[in-house]
DNA sequence: TATCCACAGGAAACTTCGGCGG
DNA sequence: CCGCCGAAGTTTCCTGTGGATA
């Protein structure tokens, strides 16, 4: 194409014309909340009924949820707090619900203080009482305690607090936030907090202290996996008003269906798949989604997936990562932490970068095998010590490539490359 | 069969940084 | 401006350990 025609048609006019596959792709986005979610019935149920008493203005019990990720948990329960909210508005009861996600908010400080503007953020709407504000740091974290106790106090009526992945608040901060969150109640007199717990893993429950798991697990709801059937209905009831009627090939969805039933049952993968699906379609122009482009589509999710969690790691993880990168060129597909830690000081003596210690390298090793960038394992060659075996479990070209837009670790790279080969030359 | 390698990985202290009240 | 606070990253110190070898 000239640039005259580019002109004249204007740069964007192909990707405006063709509208053969998508109707209206949001709604295949996981933010996307449909009027209805099929088969969660019983467990929305489960929480309507728990949560029913506040009402009343009376404490509902709180609430233990579990399941893996993309089976509705997060969606079930927005939907049970927004009906809340909306009866409690009919009733002329005080009934609010905020959410916070941990993964995010993952300090006992953020989590009070967030929970403190949010509450603050639904009563701006009713009334303009002066605002408290709480900065993000500074502050002892028991005046932020006391501040959010004036502020229910202040309120009253029932709060319910949704921790959305609470696994992750209390891996990284313990559980001493749940302890004060759920002896709260006892220290307010006109006003009552509900919490919902969502959580990932089903055992976060071991590392929670006795009293703090009774309390806070009064009820408590499981999300199961979705199966390949029920994913089909998920799928089904977004793709009519996604796509246009006619662009998806009969197979497309049982089989994104059944790749994400694989998985883990996750709907969320599903969607991702369905969608991506229809952009690889859109993009070459087909007229309709094809099973040949959820295969792509599932390839395209996870290379896409690894290339941007490799392209945010810090400065440091990467020249582990490109000692590893080295070690794996030289023909050595399996390795060691030893051999790594090794060449890692040798490169960060050559780029004049702060060296980190063995322990740190561990950590910083342990990551990348959680990113699923590397698989390791733990071994012992008995005499010669116990050490963590380390390899690549997929083609490390996507790796370099993406390893290779840091123009130090580019140029030490030419310079060891053209050592290697020299070293080659001499044997 | 006791030894001992070469690490793993937990705990806690330490460093650095930015925000904030006084 | 100072000193205090928490957060994040790092270091220091430490204990633990599977199994080939003497």
């Amino acid at each position: 194409m000239t640039d005259e025609m580019n002109t004249s048609m204007g740069l964007f006019k192909k990707y405006l014309v063709n509208n053969k596959i998508f109707r209206n792709r949001e709604i295949l986005r996981h933010s996307y909340r449909p009027q209805t979610l099929p088969h969660r019935t019983p467990q929305i149920d489960s929480i309507a009924a728990v949560l029913a008493p506040s009402l009343h203005n009376e404490t509902p019990s709180n609430i233990l949820i579990y399941g893996k990720t993309g089976t509705g948990k997060t969606a079930s329960v927005r939907y049970v707090g927004a009906e809340l909210e909306n009866a409690g508005g009919h009733l002329n009861t005080t009934c609010r619900v905020v959410h916070l996600n941990c993964e995010v908010i993952d300090t006992q400080y953020r989590v009070l203080a967030q929970i403190a503007k949010l509450v603050e953020n639904v009563d701006a709407m009713s009334s303009d009482r002066t605002r408290t504000h709480i900065p993000m740091t500074g502050w002892p974290t028991d005046q932020v305690y006391a501040e959010l106790k004036n502020i229910l106090e202040n309120s009253g009526g029932v709060l319910v607090i949704i921790l959305d992945e609470i696994d992750k608040l209390v891996k990284k901060s313990g559980d001493e936030t749940l302890y004060n969150l759920t002896r709260i109640n006892s220290d307010l007199e006109r006003s009552k907090v509900c919490i919902i717990g969502i959580s990932n893993d089903l055992r976060f429950t071991d590392f929670l202290d006795p009293r703090v798991l009774s309390s806070l697990s009064e009820e408590e709801i499981v999300f199961p996996p979705y199966n390949a059937p029920q994913l089909v209905d998920i799928l089904k009831q977004r793709a009519d008003e996604a796509f246009v009627p006619g662009a998806l090939h009969e197979g497309v969805i049982p089989l994104c269906a059944a790749l994400a039933a694989q998985e883990h049952g996750d709907a969320r993968r599903a969607l991702d798949l369905l969608r991506v699906s229809g952009e690889l379609a859109d993009r070459e122009s087909a007229d309709a989604v094809t099973e040949k482009h959820v295969r792509w589509a599932q390839e395209k999710i996870e290379t896409d997936s690894m290339v941007e969690c490799i392209s945010t790691l810090p400065t440091q993880s990467k020249v582990v990562l490109y000692a590893m990168l080295l070690l794996h060129r030289i023909n050595q597909k399996i390795f060691t932490s030893g051999e790594v830690m090794r060449l890692y000081r040798e490169v960060t003596r050559e780029l004049s970068l702060e060296t980190l210690t063995h322990r740190r390298v561990t950590d910083l090793i342990s990551e990348l095998n959680m990113l699923g960038v590397i698989s390791t394992r733990v071994i012992s060659r008995g005499r010669y010590g116990r050490t963590k075996e380390i390899s690549f479990d997929v083609t490390t070209d996507r790796i370099w490539d993406v390893i290779m837009k840091d123009p130090r670790l580019v140029e030490h790279n030419i310079s060891r490359f053209n050592e290697e080969q020299a070293g080659k030359l001499f044997r």
